[in-house]
DNA sequence: CAAACTGGATGATAATGTCAACCATATAAA
DNA sequence: TTTATATGGTTGACATTATCATCCAGTTTG
């Protein structure tokens, strides 16, 4: 029997986080939406990434990932490079001005979360931490 | 200092959760999406919810709401009845037919449900519940 | 009563997401 | 090694999710 509703409960802390993520990038004028915060973050974290990697790790179709991409090599965020190894691939790095943007957006993304767990218990986040990546691996084992 | 990403983590999760759910839904080809299923369950939670009620409570745009509904009334799971106290609005039900829908939607959540909380410790469950309602207040009252 | 406000419908449009087809390259099998 | 198969990425088509502006009918306030 399940009383409590996490299903629910993630879902409005979801909308929630990308309104308020949104909503920042639309007042600071940055010019791209949340996901290509996201896409901004794994490249400037991951050395050596690729639109494939980023599909993967995301969970979502490869078309997706290709057009938030190239929108950023279009805005001269990001930039490709060769892959030595496999020729149909291509590395994803930030440019100069994609690292200085990334700065910023580290900021951003901060602020938010600092306002999120405000008032939260240190012990009781990182069982949420834990808790939240269980779930996901529950889910996508699962598939 | 941040260390964790809770931010990122709760994308993932919510991500993961409605294509599980979407999967399901198409697999047992119900001809709804994950965002029917949540209005037909606060439709058949709240007595005399409005489509305003549903927008205030998902944080969601009247317009999106208003369709969804009308989907849902199209497909004879809602009806709407007269609000004595004001003409412009009204109150949403489920039909026989919603009803029994429902009946189905909820077991295909348990079921969703039930799999992402397995082999977590009820009393972690518990702060995840917590954390993520505290978490969605915090985010909230800032807009 | 007039002015301002609210619930809901609708048109326009943007962002997100998936699927299928395609091309170039890589890898496995014959 | 030549063929077959698989993979990374691009593109077109399309569905879903979401917001905004506008409108209408009905409500509330001044």
């Amino acid at each position: 029997m399940i009383k409590t509703n996490n299903i629910e409960a993630t879902f409005h802390l979801a909308h929630a986080i990308k309104q308020q993520l949104n909503n920042q990038l639309e007042t600071q004028h940055l010019g791209i939406s949340h996901m290509h915060v996201r896409v901004l973050k794994t490249i400037s974290e991951t050395p050596c990434s690729t639109a494939m990697d980023i599909a993967g790790l995301f969970k979502r179709d490869k078309a997706q990932i290709t057009r938030l991409v190239n929108y950023l090599i279009d805005q001269k965020l990001v930039t490709k490079k060769a892959n030595p190894n496999d020729k149909r691939s291509q590395f994803l790095e930030l440019t100069v001005t994609g690292k200085a943007l990334q700065q910023q957006l580290k900021a951003l993304s901060d602020n938010v979360e600092n306002r999120m767990i405000m008032g939260i218990k240190e012990k009781d986040l990182e069982i949420f931490t834990q808790v939240s990546e269980q779930m996901k691996s529950n889910i996508v084992e699962h598939l």
